[in-house]
DNA sequence: CGGTATTTTGAGTATCGTCAAGGCCAGTGG
DNA sequence: CCACTGGCCTTGACGATACTCAAAATACCG
């Protein structure tokens, strides 16, 4: 499975928060604060972060690679709730036990804070709190997207509204995103197992959507894990279109890219 | 459809805000201010609350009823992404336009906050921006139950995950749960059309599961939108037992309903 | 009582889950 | 250098499930 469950250690450090996305509007008082308690943990892919039901001894910030989030059925299969990438914060404040369990995805680092120093700067600080809120709120409308993608009947459907979410949310993560020479090229950053996890199927269901599309001319399939993006209309049809707003700046980004090519 | 789209109006009048759940522990100084710029709004069922995109100009929170929230696709088709019930919390905060529509499931009523002062008031007082977040991160803990359950293979699970949740999250709303006369009965608050969108399905394969579940001897349906849980163990498994431990109180429940009758 | 919306049922087809086997790639050890 | 191993992805076949279309039954409302 690639879990090996094993913890990830602190290699020591702090990080540097002003550089943070997002934290760097915070007053140089509070970033002090926050430097203070704050210290960068490197996991490798399959390094569980957080236990669930786990006290959240720590408040987290991604800096790079991409976690995921799951919850863990009674019989030991895993859903996938979620992925966290740069900049998304994780563990709860104020509040009881962490619901759902945190893996890293990818190779990751992440800037971890103590709990409870960092909530009393909350308490002090509005802009961090402003900046938590918002957070919560941002993971808020990605959970709905999920449900929107989760909510379509067919696999095919389910899989081109994750493509199409992969390559607007996601966009200037890692390098999740590839607009080389002239072609739009999709990194997916998970197993097919775990994909499937989160588009609630199989790895085989997962498999024969992703050749569909292919045939279907909507993506070509560079390798495995490399995806590459022809018709954006056509994945949006397929996925139910659920927001046209958000593939306005995707489409731009095609007619730039064939207009180079 | 019974979504006839038209707005509700203001029914005059200030909330008794200190009775808002949650609400009570506040300062008496920042109720004051609250009471000073709430105003308290009646919807009937199928009435529109909020538009999408639209920039909220207010912050609500449920006093009785429930209220859907929806995502428009751009055929028309709408997905319920949640449901919203007594003192849960809506309307984005010091952020953009709601990526949902919000529209009246039940008749309902609702505790408007001018938008504005709210967000001031918000920066004043540590206690209501703390209740604020909790609400937030409660609505994230339930968008992702919805998640787990949506990604259940099959119909006649996902719809056991919603029964159950239904039974435990909603379980002191309104008329949900009448435990009466040594049954559970539950009170579906939602069509069967909107419930197949919810659960990523359509209304015939709703009805399928629910006598499905009735021939396994789950559940007996009184009524299309009275349900009498009969097994709730069988329903866990059907659902995938995401948590063991969210049934517990439930079992508890039934134990005392069987005992009395 | 008639009209409408909702729910249910039925039949046929497409899709998906399941089981089993094969292929590809990377790392390992001879 | 090559066989071997194990993980992951793919493919095939078959049965179960769910979607589709159509129509009937039921409930709701004037």
């Amino acid at each position: 499975m690639g879990h090996d469950g094993t913890r990830g250690r602190a290699s020591g450090g702090n990080c540097d928060t002003a550089s943070l996305q997002g934290f760097g509007d915070l007053p140089a008082e509070t970033l002090a604060e926050l430097e203070a308690i704050c210290r960068t943990r490197s996991y490798a892919a399959g390094q569980t972060v957080v236990e669930a039901g786990e006290e959240a001894e720590f408040v987290g910030c991604v800096r790079t690679g991409i976690l995921r989030m799951q919850k863990t059925l009674h019989d030991g299969r895993q859903h996938i709730v979620g992925l966290l990438v740069e900049a998304d914060m994780f563990g709860r404040v104020f509040d009881g036990p962490l619901s759902v369990a945190i893996e890293a995805a990818t190779d990751a680092e992440i800037c971890m804070f103590q709990r409870a120093p960092f909530e009393a700067l909350l308490l002090r600080s509005p802009e961090l709190e402003r900046l938590v809120l918002l957070s919560v709120l941002n993971e808020l409308d990605r959970a709905r997207d999920w449900m929107v993608i989760l909510a379509n009947p067919r696999v095919k459907g389910r899989l081109a509204g994750f493509l199409l979410i992969l390559c607007t949310r996601f966009a200037n993560v890692d390098h999740v995103l590839r607009p080389g020479n002239g072609r739009l090229e999709v990194k997916i950053p998970i197993t097919r197992t775990d994909l499937a996890h989160l588009l609630g199927t199989r790895p085989e269901s997962i498999s024969r959507a992703f050749h569909a599309l292919a045939d279907d001319g909507s993506i070509v399939i560079r390798a495995p894990e490399r995806i590459e993006i022809l018709d954006v209309d056509a994945l949006g049809t397929e996925a139910g279109d659920e927001d046209i707003m958000n593939f306005a700046s995707l489409k731009d980004m095609m007619q730039v890219l064939q207009r180079r090519a």
